[in-house]
Parts: C-alpha cells; sequence; structure tokens
DNA sequence: TTGACAAGTTAGGCGCGGCTAATTAACTTT
DNA sequence: AAAGTTAATTAGCCGCGCCTAACTTGTCAA
C-alpha cells in the first residue's frame, strides 16, 4: 500500500497538471489534464491509476479526482521546483517568460533539493545584496551583446553603490509596526513575526515555509483582495484572504 | 540511412561515456562503458546498435567502436553541456565537485541551447565583470549561512571595486604581444589572434568554437606540454602540443 | 422518457531501455 | 593444438508511457 519509489517524470507532470487545474477551475476533468500535458486522454486515466497506486491522489472511476494528504505535498514540491526555477531563469539570466517556463517544466524534474536551494539563494543572494539587486543583472544583457565592456560595468556598479547608501541614510525614517500580510502592496517586502491561523488552514501554508522569521514579498493582490500571490524561499504561493489576515509582518527598511 | 530524430537522454550518456573512455584510455570497450553507466554488457551491445542506426559509431560486432564525423559532434555536444552546466554550478553556486558532477549530468540532456548559452555567458559575466569576479561569488557562501547581512555585503564590495581600480591603473605596463597558447601557464586569459594549423586538425578545434577574437583560459597543462587543458566559451577542451603551437593569443589585461 | 453525444474507460499494441540466461567469439595458458 | 577464461552478443522478458479503437457511462435536450 505505502509505495514511496521515486516519481517519474511523467507522473510530477500529471501532479503538476492536477493542481493547477484544480486552482483555476474547482476539479480537474480527464480533458484538461490530458490537453494541459499534450496527450490524449487513455493516456491520463492511466496515470490516474499509478498515481492512485501510490496514494497520491483519490480515484475511482468516472468519479471527481482529489489530492491525498501527500498528494498535495508532492504536487506542491513540483510546483515550486517549476517556480523556483522559472524565477531564476527570468530574474537572473533574463530568459522571457515563455521559455523560462519551457526550460523550467523540462529541469524540474532533474534538480535535486539541494542544487534547487542553491538556485533559491543564489536568486535571493542577488536580490537582496546591495551591490546585486535585480537592477544590476540588466547589465548581462548588456555584456551578452557586447564582449565584455568593462568601463560600462564599473560605473554601473558605483551608481548602485551610491543607490545603496542613500536608501540606508533614510531607513530610519521608515515605521516598523507590526501589520497583516493582507495590508501589503505588490512589491512590498515584510519579515513574518506572528502566525495565528486554525491548525487545518495552516498546515499548508507552514508546508510552503510559511514561519515565523521569513521574508516575504507581495506579488500581486486579486480585485477583492482574495487570494494575494506571495513569494517566500523563493517560491511563489496563494495565500486566501482569511489566512492572508491571520499572518502578522513587519515591513523590511531596504 | 539519415536519421537525424531527437537522441534520448540514455543515448547521450552513452556518446559521453564512449568520447572520454576514448580520450583517457585508446579505445571504447563494452565492458568499461557498461561499468561507467552503471549498466550491464547487454544493455551497451543494444545503444551501440542504435547509434550506430543513426550513424553516430561505426560499429560492426566484436570490432572496435569508433565516433563517426557526426557522431564526434554530437558527443562533444553533450561533453560541453555537461561541463558548462558543472561550471556554473560549481563556480557560481559553489556545489562540491561531485555533486556539480551528477547534477551536471542530469540536467545535461534538458537543457535546450539557448538556455546553456545564457548559463555560460552568466558565468564569464561574474567573472569578467569588475564588478563580480569570482571572488566576490564567494560572500554568497556567507550570505547562504547568516541571512543576508548586507553590512558585509557592502564593504565587500567596496574593497573588490578599489582593487578593480588598482588593476587597471597598472594595465598599460603590461605587454600585449603575440605569443603562443603553448607557452601560456595555468590560469592566464588570452585572446586568440591568429590560427595557423592543417585543415584536418583544426576542424575539430573550430568545432569547438576556436576562432578568433575568442578568450580562452589555460586550465592545466600536462608535464610534458601536451595535451594543454583550455576554457573556451564556457567549455572546457584539450587541445595537443602541435596544436598549440599553431595558436596565436595575444594576452589580455585584467 | 429516451436518444444523442461528449467524457471517460478498457483492451491491446508499440517503442524504449533496462534486465537475465544462454550462446558465441576472442584471448591465454598449458 | 586444445582447453579454459573472459568479453561480447543474442534471445527473450518486463515495466513504463504513450497510442488507437472500441466500449461504457453520464448528461441534457427533445
Ligand atoms: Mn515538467
Ligand atoms: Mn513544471
Ligand atoms: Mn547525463
Ligand atoms: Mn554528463
Amino acid at each position: 500500500m505505502a509505495a514511496t519509489s521515486e516519481l517519474s517524470a511523467s507522473l510530477e507532470d500529471y501532479l503538476e497538471a492536477i493542481y493547477h487545474l484544480v486552482k483555476e477551475k474547482q476539479a480537474a476533468r480527464v480533458k484538461d489534464i490530458a490537453e494541459r500535458l499534450h496527450v490524449k486522454a487513455a493516456s491520463v486515466t492511466g496515470a490516474l491509476r499509478a498515481l492512485s497506486e501510490r496514494e497520491l491522489v483519490n480515484y475511482t472511476p468516472y468519479e471527481i479526482v482529489t489530492f491525498t494528504r501527500s498528494g498535495e505535498a508532492a504536487a506542491l514540491d513540483v510546483v515550486r521546483r517549476h517556480s523556483a526555477l522559472k524565477d531564476f531563469f527570468v530574474k537572473i539570466l533574463l530568459v522571457d517568460e515563455a521559455s523560462a517556463d519551457s526550460a523550467a517544466c523540462a529541469m524540474e524534474h532533474s534538480v535535486t533539493r539541494p542544487l534547487l536551494e542553491r538556485f533559491v539563494h543564489f536568486t535571493q543572494f542577488v536580490e537582496d545584496c546591495p551591490r546585486a539587486g535585480t537592477k544590476w543583472v540588466r547589465g548581462f544583457s548588456y555584456y551578452c551583446d557586447h564582449d565584455s565592456k568593462q568601463d560600462n560595468c564599473e560605473k554601473c556598479m558605483r551608481t548602485n553603490l551610491d543607490e545603496v547608501i542613500q536608501k540606508k541614510a533614510n531607513k530610519g525614517a521608515q515605521a516598523m509596526t507590526e501589520q497583516q500580510l493582507g495590508s501589503l502592496k505588490p512589491g512590498q517586502k515584510a519579515k513574518i513575526v506572528r502566525v495565528a491561523l486554525a491548525d487545518a488552514a495552516s498546515r499548508r501554508l507552514v508546508e510552503m515555509g510559511m514561519t515565523v522569521g521569513t521574508m516575504v514579498e507581495v506579488i500581486k493582490v486579486a480585485p477583492l483582495g482574495d487570494p494575494v500571490e506571495i513569494k517566500l524561499r523563493g517560491y511563489h504561493l496563494s495565500v486566501r484572504k482569511k489566512e492572508a489576515e491571520g499572518i502578522y509582518v513587519e515591513q523590511a527598511m531596504l
């Protein structure tokens, strides 16, 4: 019954597809999975049987498909790998969205956990470190076209450094009071200081790394504030309004 | 006859293994290929048939295996992808050699050409740009352990910048005369200014990107100067002494 | 109520890439 | 030269993941 064997790349893609379909529409229909993965319906049925044998989805013929506990966790894991790699490709390597997406989906299956962590950390490093910052990486574009114009690089470096010092000087003025995650606007970063949620609701979030001390960035807020899309530890995550209200943060200075 | 279909990850690994065995020992024996890939001998025979059908190796039962023209090119391509990814993992993500190696071998099959180019360029960018340089990336290590100690980052940035300016001031003093590739010592970088080789000998090198204007770095030189291991365009390459004598370079300043 | 039709499943087939076991070829020894 | 040893090949099997074709099931409109 258990079955903890490694998932094949193919099955991981099925999990991923189901995850996204459940999120977009309410349920994951066989036909939609098939379309998404460019595969015939019969193949989907086979995959569902395989996932069901591994107890990752609850599946009986003709009935609706749902994730099991471990199934949802496994799906989240794939989605995270995909999104972390894509982020790296887009933000650091400056690859266009579409290419980054397909590349991420191809490589997500062979990247190990420690290596992924490195990718995530590196992306964060470049974003956070004053010498770097995503702005700096744009110099990479220039570098790609011309051959290593060092003068230009150097000038850019100085400008960047000055900006950082400027910002730092102003930081004392900023408020550092606790506020709800939902009150942040897109682009703002903050650190989690308290999580007050029902057990059931918080499980998923904790699994995604929503713990005290973690830095989060709000990516976008849907029309009525539900859901809020945030990024933490390099991964994207959708948080329902209710949940966002139970998460208290403190804004970073920089 | 033709058969230009995409190579499977498995067949690419066989090509890679054969390539390295031919380079290390003179020939690639079935048993050695099997050992290297953790596979049984019977599987190797099957793979050799498949490669032979695609005209990538010359193979008749019980006889020695050699690459065809296109086979060697295909093998080189895999080896390049492997080495470029590994380089990125080691130099930028600061992963240990062994992990980098296995990760590279896992991902080399799913990375597209344009994305690989990005990896290569980015690694070069970090190495060449004065604001960065491999030395800088070591700050990443520190960043991984502590959470974004920005003060430290900033200090490091200043130091680095000063060093660059220092070096730059001295550059006028350096000689810029043409010399043979073989005369460089490990660690030195130079730009190719002239290639004087027999057609047959130069084909392989040109395929690897050994063209006028390209930057090369000498990695190591074997006891008697043969072969010379160099890196160009982010890839590693072994050059025979004879060949190295026909390649003229000019040292870079920085 | 009852077709008609779309969605889903089952059955069976195929290519790939491993494997084992049995066979054959190529070398070594005696 | 014959026997023994190691390397390589063949034959045949299996699991995976896709496919097509034929079938069930569910739904909705006449
Ligand atoms: Mn994928
Ligand atoms: Mn994916
Ligand atoms: Mn490989
Ligand atoms: Mn490899």
